[in-house]
RNA sequence: GCGCCAGUAGCUCAGUUGGAUAGAGCAACGGACUUCUAAUCCGUAGGCCGAGGGUUCGAAUCCUUCCUGGCGCGCCA
């Protein structure tokens, strides 16, 4: 619909340069068409004629004249006015806006869907949480975020992969199995004196009760290959909880990866190479280090430390340079906001192998603050004293948990209190929108038991759609496909959870003010068919979002 | 000290990428169930968009200086 009326500006304005009306010479970019907040002002509305002002060095009224007698007679629109300083609006014939809900039946449940993206390989990184023990509640976030940005680039049109790294190298993993090591020399009756710095919580001792139960004891292996055994024990388990957890929060990866294997297959060594052959880094005081300063970094970074190990960051660096030897266009890592100060350093060494900085986006998920009762909820690993994930999906629900994460943008911080998310679920906006989608399914029912059915595509008769309700209906049913490719080139799933609120508020007020089956038939055909067309759109929202769209509640 | 994010109604947040009179939800107050599901709707009230300066036809939005809150600034992971 935008994109019609857009194409008529362009082609007015096309004339008025051609017959010497506008003769600057000066061509605008893009048209900029918006919907105005205020419905008087039209369907549409742009500011071309006072873009064109400076240029042109006329007063854009003048501008705004001109090229309305350019599109003198179009039929897509009913009425053209100039207004205020020289914004043109633009109503269109209600003709036009009835085909949308043809499209949408049409279309179905592939409406809203676009090709925006042309196939553009993009991968998605997220959670990759370290395996060290059950997700918490701020990786709850950056899960439910990173998935529906997958979600809403895939419908936009791009190639997606979702891809989970899972952190299986390194000193943490040797404190894992350390841990479970201590744990299960415990279970075997000898006196241990836990350090302070090993993972304290209950669930280490439950995974060496269950190493002990299904492997042999351990007795006389040597003390590092035991620790070994504990930690590929504990990562492994850990993992079957993490990915048992995500799957039930509606959330699967098409890859695991793991930092072990890159180590495995001395990848590190060899991107590392590629650095070094380009230049980029250099030794000193017994260390590699990358020269991330030249593009952008306040700090050069050490790659492998005076002892010969390695640090996190080359294995980051190898991994991100891997992934566009994958034939990725674009990667996207959604990482928790603690881990800003990486972002540099990252970009960096991207700038250095000659990638475009916008390569490498980077979603910054700002903190959740769990509370219980309005009172912070303190918690930390080791401590053992924190509420899972799992806990919370348990406690609140799929739906209004995934809901309640998509609500804000991911750059502010969300305080999440479990109590008021339980108490307030059934007012909850996540209920408001499934109820609008379950009300239209019943009015199906009603429709069907008194024997009428549901009309095909364009069999109706829209003059009998002639309230300014569903007209505005229609208008907004209209706006979706434009709502899901904007979330998805901004990355911002949030406008999809706003379009439904908008989208359910509308057909409630509709609903409430008129009834759907009446004694006329016609009217009773049109709006029922008005009415699919919302559920067809809620529910693709829905869905998008990893939401449920139930018939009845 | 330096950097990143935020500051919009009493509370929680949107704000279509610089547009016209800044919007929702909750909380408050007043109304609507004999009618396709009241988990709903209608109405009232609520604002110096953190503060100052700048850019221009036009700023919550852009630039700048401050203020407040959160988070970072390792040869840790």
């Amino acid at each position: 619909m935008k994109e019609q009326l857009r194409q008529a500006i362009q082609t007015a304005l096309k004339q008025c340069y051609s017959d010497g009306t506008l003769d600057s010479g000066e061509r605008p970019g893009e048209i900029q068409l918006e919907i105005p907040k205020n419905a008087d002002h039209g369907d549409f509305s742009t500011n071309l004629a006072m873009m064109l002002a400076k240029p042109e060095r006329k007063p854009p009224r003048k501008i705004a004249e001109a090229l309305v007698a350019a599109l003198e007679g179009n039929p897509l629109c009913d009425k053209i006015e100039i207004a205020g300083p020289g914004f043109i609006n633009f109503r269109l014939a209600a003709t036009c806006w009835y085909e949308v809900l043809d499209r949408v039946v049409e279309q179905g449940s592939t409406y809203g869907r676009s090709d925006v993206g042309h196939g553009t390989k993009i991968q998605v990184e997220f959670v990759s949480a370290n395996p060290t023990g059950p997700l918490h509640i701020g990786h709850g976030r950056g899960a439910v975020v990173g998935d529906a940005v997958a979600a809403v680039l895939q419908a936009a049109g791009f190639e997606v992969q979702r891809e989970y790294y899972i952190n299986d190298a390194g000193n943490q993993i040797q404190t894992l199995g350390r841990s479970i090591l201590l744990r299960l020399r415990e279970l075997q009756g000898e006196k241990i004196d836990f350090p302070e710095d090993g993972y304290q919580a209950p669930y280490v001792t439950e995974l060496a009760a269950q190493y002990r139960a299904e492997h042999d004891e351990l007795i006389g292996v040597a003390e590092e290959e035991a620790i070994e055994r504990c930690a590929r024990f504990g990562i492994k388990e850990i993992l079957k909880w993490i990915e048992a957890d995500l799957k039930d929060f509606g959330i699967e990866f098409d890859n695991w990866y793991s930092e072990k294997s890159l180590y495995d297959r001395d990848m590190v060594d060899q991107e590392l190479k590629k650095l070094a052959d380009k230049g980029l880094s250099f030794e000193q005081d017994d260390a590699l280090w990358l020269r991330t300063t030249e593009f952008g970094d306040d700090k050069d970074r050490v790659l492998i430390k005076s002892d010969g190990s390695y640090t996190y960051f080359a294995s980051d660096v190898a991994y991100h340079m891997e992934k566009f030897d994958r034939g990725f266009d674009r990667v996207i890592d959604v990482w928790g906001a603690d881990h800003h100060g990486y972002i540099p350093r990252m970009k960096a060494m991207l700038s250095g192998l000659g990638h475009a900085p916008e390569d490498l986006e980077v979603l910054l998920i700002q903190m959740v603050n769990l509370l219980r009762d309005g009172k912070p909820y303190i918690m930390g690993k080791r401590s053992g004293n924190f509420i899972t994930l799992k806990d919370v999906v348990g406690e609140v629900g799929r739906d209004a948990c995934r809901f309640f994460f998509l609500m804000r943008r991911c750059d502010s911080q969300l305080d999440f209190d479990l109590e008021l998310a339980k108490q307030q679920s059934s007012d909850n906006p996540v209920y408001y929108v499934q109820y609008a989608h379950a009300r239209v399914c019943s009015i199906n029912r009603n429709a069907a038991e008194a024997g009428i059915v549901l009309p095909e595509k364009g069999k109706i008769d829209y003059s009998c759609l002639e309230l300014a309700d569903e007209l505005a209906l229609v208008k907004q049913l209209a706006r979706y496909p434009e709502t899901v490719v904007n979330a998805a080139l901004n990355y911002e799933p949030h406008r999809v959870i706003f379009y439904l609120q908008d989208l359910a508020a509308q057909f409630h007020s509709y609903y409430n003010r008129h009834r759907v089956l009446v004694d006329d038939t016609a009217t009773s055909l049109a709006r029922l068919y008005l009415v699919n067309s919302v559920r067809i759109v809620l529910a693709n929202a829905l869905s998008l979002l990893g939401l449920s769209a139930p018939d009845r509640m």
